[in-house]
DNA sequence: CCACTATGCAACACAATGTATCATAAGAGA
DNA sequence: TCTCTTATGATACATTGTGTTGCATAGTGG
């Protein structure tokens, strides 16, 4: 039973979510203000307020909208070598130019201090992560990976030095990186 | 030649600075303030402002003070297997236990913002990098390693997932989990 | 003891927060 | 089309934080 609504609400919202979205890219949380994003979007500060009561929840209600559930079809392209390559020029492709790229170390400090940002963060990650399972289980079938390997293990062996290389030590993700890394990986 | 100097300077540049340090462990950047690393130290806002021009210069030198040059001494315990045990457990002892580890993923967010911390981070992260080098190398000299092992890949390979698993996926990082990471890394 | 200066205090203009009231404009339903 | 409902905008207000300045005080070094 979906309630009609006046879809005023609906505009309103999305383009305060989108606004905060922007002001956490470009400048992070702590430039999120009812003023800027009022300034930002023309909607009034009273508005705002009506719909969000502090600025926690909209802050959480935007790295929501960013941490939208991500597409769980996975096809595999014949080798594991092939699937991780995928994988990793996916996530690197993601990082760099999408709102959750920008987003994400954001998220990951909001995580640290706020235990709703840390279900939110975990949850998408974790799904992330299930949905390429079917790379291990391929790999497992097709007899490239030991039939007791743990998927979630090898996944994060795979995806975390990308995050660590990006977010830490601002090491490039190259062509040449991706290739020793899927290499030590999949011999 | 070193400027003799009021030891009051110190004192109070060291007491806001741990109140800051103090306030992003618990609270996050969105509550340093002027007004709250006042209060918390008993300093008044006029001498803060008098120490740091703007907020995000006591944020850097907060950041800092915590980011200090690790300890660069390295003994090996005699096999790969054990230095890198002994690396994993140090960083998740560090990480639960340390001021670095509770600001690590505040730092994290203003290094993808602000280019200071970016440097200060990578600087930080590279240099422990750095300091694990010689774990590589006599992993190298006994054979237990390819000799044209990248170290700083296989570092990473080793330091990422625990980073990947605490601020990210939520996951334990449990001596069950250490002892498949090890294993998984040195065979 | 004196000169120096770091600090604290008070006052200020200004901007942002959080709340409330009222008028208006847009959508829903007949 | 007309009316009812309500989402929004404008305004006002008390409160809090920012950034700056001037002055008094108290601790430091010579």
């Amino acid at each position: 039973m979906i309630e009609k609504q006046d879809p005023r609400i609906a505009v309103t919202r999305h383009k305060a979510l989108m606004s905060a979205i922007e002001l956490i890219k470009e400048k992070g949380i702590r430039e999120v203000t009812y003023q800027s994003v009022s300034a930002r979007t023309g909607i009034s500060r009273s508005t705002l307020y009506r719909h969000w009561p502090d600025i926690n929840s909209l802050l959480l209600e935007a790295f929501e909208t960013v941490a939208a559930p991500p597409s769980p079809d996975f096809l595999s392209l014949g080798t594991l070598k092939a699937d991780v390559e995928h994988l990793i020029m996916g996530l690197i492709y993601a990082l760099d130019n999408t709102d959750w790229g920008f987003v994400a170390p954001q998220l990951i400090a909001a995580a640290a201090i706020d235990l709703d940002m840390k279900k939110l963060l975990q949850e998408f990650v974790l799904q992330r992560l299930k949905n390429s399972e079917p790379i291990v289980a391929a790999a497992i079938q097709s007899g490239e990976l030991d039939h007791n390997t743990n998927p979630t293990d090898f996944l994060i062996l795979v995806v975390s030095p990308v995050f660590y290389r990006k977010l830490m030590a601002g090491l490039p993700l190259d062509a040449d990186w991706v290739k020793r890394h899927v290499e030590s990986l999949c011999s």
